[in-house]
RNA sequence: GGGUCCGUGGCCUAGUUUGGAUAAGGCACCGUCCUUCUAAGUCGGUGAUCGGGGGUUCAAAUCCCCCCGGGCCCGCCA
């Protein structure tokens, strides 16, 4: 099944003009202008033969939805009518309260993000994959898939066992809290050495681990679930939730893992005792260590299949460090154990602070709740600086919403692929591009609404500021169409970046409540519907829009 | 060393997948607009050999090759 939005696509009409002509195009040859010659540009250089492209014009300028069309150099340049994109839209949107509407799809798509080691608070560094795989995940939730969100909680591996040994040593007999968890695991990494390395420190736990030591499972789990609360509490601040939580232990002994190792059977290459399987690029990949112990390589494969058994898509976004070893378990589960699904893959680079890496186990860090608390008293000074006066507690919701939203706008907006180096003016920047710009049109339309009466549509002639909004409302399914081909969740913040602008060309231009009914009629519907389209995409990546701030 | 990704005005970010008409936003800087619906806003201005070099093409920020700079990976860690 494929995913699809529904919406009456000129683009796909126009396309169709040239299917019998003496040319043919294809869709991909219509573009959408950015340069202000037309709305579409049709590009003919391959095309030489003028009669055709004048029957081709022609055709074109059948269409009830074209307002005009002319051919220009190597170009045909098409303008579609403001009223018919005024109709689409106003129907598409009384009908279901939503455009575009959409197919809903059988297909079950698991977004797995975050699963960060418990070791500590969530930090600018790990916050790009919450924020990236959470508003992924609701793109493909408002493609009509159904959807569902993992975290993989890492309670087996060294990391943590670590965590758990430096709390035994250093902290004993104090609360289990975070900050005495986190100040366990620095203390024993910077003792590591004196205390005989890894091998004398965690190996012997790790052993007892997999025995299964029920009791030390329960002990090791439960430190990870402090560290856990914290990491949510902090991911719910930013609206992100996350439906499902599957630990690492729980496939220690797992019918998954015997499956993995039944169906690599044929394929699983000895090494001594250990045990590994060849990638085609050369390397060797361990599943099981000499002393017959898993890696995590082993229990990775084992969750997925379980993703497998449940799912039709399983999408995981990890950091630009794991992008060999999406390679590898991709093709292990594709190619070597032929599992029929689809397993994808959102890569995104780092965050990283100016000068220093960021580090848990080193200390170096800068919390997330640290970043919402600056934002948060950021804002609350712009707010407290304005003329009308809000009380106390609707100043500070007020605040709280702009810190996340321009937190999350600021993480989003950079195509994945793009390292982000961390500062503190661009990452609560309010002005320009930035979530407050968006927020602060929205509240605007609502005092629009607020303050004038409706009246009857009638057709009338637009302005320019009201086409091109109609016309940035138009364009949405394109945006959500891009982002969710080449998941790039960005696109959907550019797109809400130039309706908003849209928006503000059309409230400085045009003044909605004025004395003549049309206008006013037609007006407060644009607004109207412009209030819906906006809500709807900044929705996608986490921004949260206010009535009034 | 091998692999991989990135390099666009002083700074940040789109545009590269599918090559085409004036390279688009924002920050900063200079100037404009609050007795029309919220000035976190609007309008205008200064500022770009699209990292460098070669190639393909009628046409290259976009495709190919080489080089330079930076991130990440190259564990019987997770």
């Amino acid at each position: 099944m494929f995913p699809m939005l529904l919406y009456d696509d000129f683009r796909k009409k126009i396309a169709d003009c040239t299917s019998g002509g003496r040319i043919e195009l294809h869709r991909s040859d219509i573009e959408i202008d950015t340069r202000g010659f037309a709305d579409f540009v049709v590009k003919t250089f391959r095309h030489k033969d003028q009669a055709a492209i004048g029957e081709l014009v022609e055709r074109i300028r059948g269409l009830e939805f074209v307002e005009r069309c002319d051919h220009s150099g190597d170009y045909v340049n098409v303008s579609i009518r403001a009223e018919s994109l005024f109709s689409l839209l106003d129907s598409a949107i009384s009908s279901t309260g939503i455009f575009p509407d959409v197919f809903q799809d059988p297909e079950r798509v698991v977004v797995e993000h975050t699963s960060a080691n418990p070791t500590g608070p969530i930090h600018v560094g790990r916050i790009r994959n919450s924020i990236i795989g959470d508003s992924m995940a609701r793109i493909y939730s408002r493609y009509g898939y159904r959807v569902s969100t993992q975290y993989f909680v890492n309670d087996s591996g060294k990391q943590v066992m670590a965590m758990y040994a430096g709390f035994q040593r250093y902290c004993a007999g104090l609360p289990l809290s975070v900050e005495n968890l986190l100040h366990g695991y620095q203390e024993i990494y910077r003792h590591m050495d004196a205390l005989g390395g890894e091998d004398a420190v965690i190996s012997p736990l790790l052993k007892r681990y997999e025995t299964p030591d029920e009791a030390l499972l329960a002990e090791i789990k439960n430190a990870c679930s402090v560290v856990l609360k914290d990491i949510r509490d902090t991911m719910s601040r930013l609206g992100i939730s996350i439906e499902d939580y599957v630990w690492e232990s729980g496939f220690l002994q797992s019918e998954e893992l015997v499956e993995v190792f039944e169906s690599l059977k044929p394929k699983l290459k000895e090494d001594g005792d250990a045990r590994y399987v060849q990638m085609p690029w050369g390397k060797k990949e361990y599943l099981v260590r000499s002393d017959g112990t898993r890696l995590y390589l082993a229990r990775d494969l084992a969750y997925h299949l379980f993703k497998a058994h449940h799912f039709d898509v399983i999408v995981d976004v990890l950091g630009e460090d794991h992008k060999d070893y999406a390679r590898t378990i991709g093709h292990v589960l594709s190619d070597l154990m032929e599992v029929d699904r689809r397993f994808e893959f959102l890569i995104y680079s780092f965050i990283s602070l100016e000068g220093a890496k960021l580090s848990t186990r080193q200390g170096n860090i800068i919390t997330v709740n640290d970043l919402i608390e600056r934002g948060r008293e950021e804002a609350s000074r712009i707010v407290s600086g304005k003329e009308n006066s809000y009380d106390s507690k609707t100043r500070e919701s007020i605040a709280e919403a702009v810190a996340v939203s321009s937190i999350r706008f600021n993480v989003i907006r950079v195509n994945p692929q793009k390292a982000i180096v961390f500062r503190w003016d661009e990452a609560l920047s309010t002005e320009g591009d930035s979530a407050p710009f968006v927020m602060y049109s929205f509240a605007r339309s609502t005092s629009i609404l607020d303050k004038g009466t409706a009246s009857n549509l009638r057709k009338r002639q637009f302005d320019v500021e009201e086409k091109s909004l109609l016309w940035n409302m138009y364009l949405y399914p394109e945006s959500l169409e891009r982002s969710l081909a080449s998941k790039r969740p960005d696109l959907i913040a550019a797109y809400v970046l130039s309706l908003t602008k849209a928006f503000n060309d059309f409230y400085s231009s045009c003044q909605v409540n004025v004395q003549d009914d049309e206008v006013r009629g037609t007006r407060r519907r644009i607004v109207e519907m412009y209030r819906t389209i906006v809500k709807d995409a900044a929705d996608l990546i986490g921004i949260k829009m206010l009535e009034r701030m």
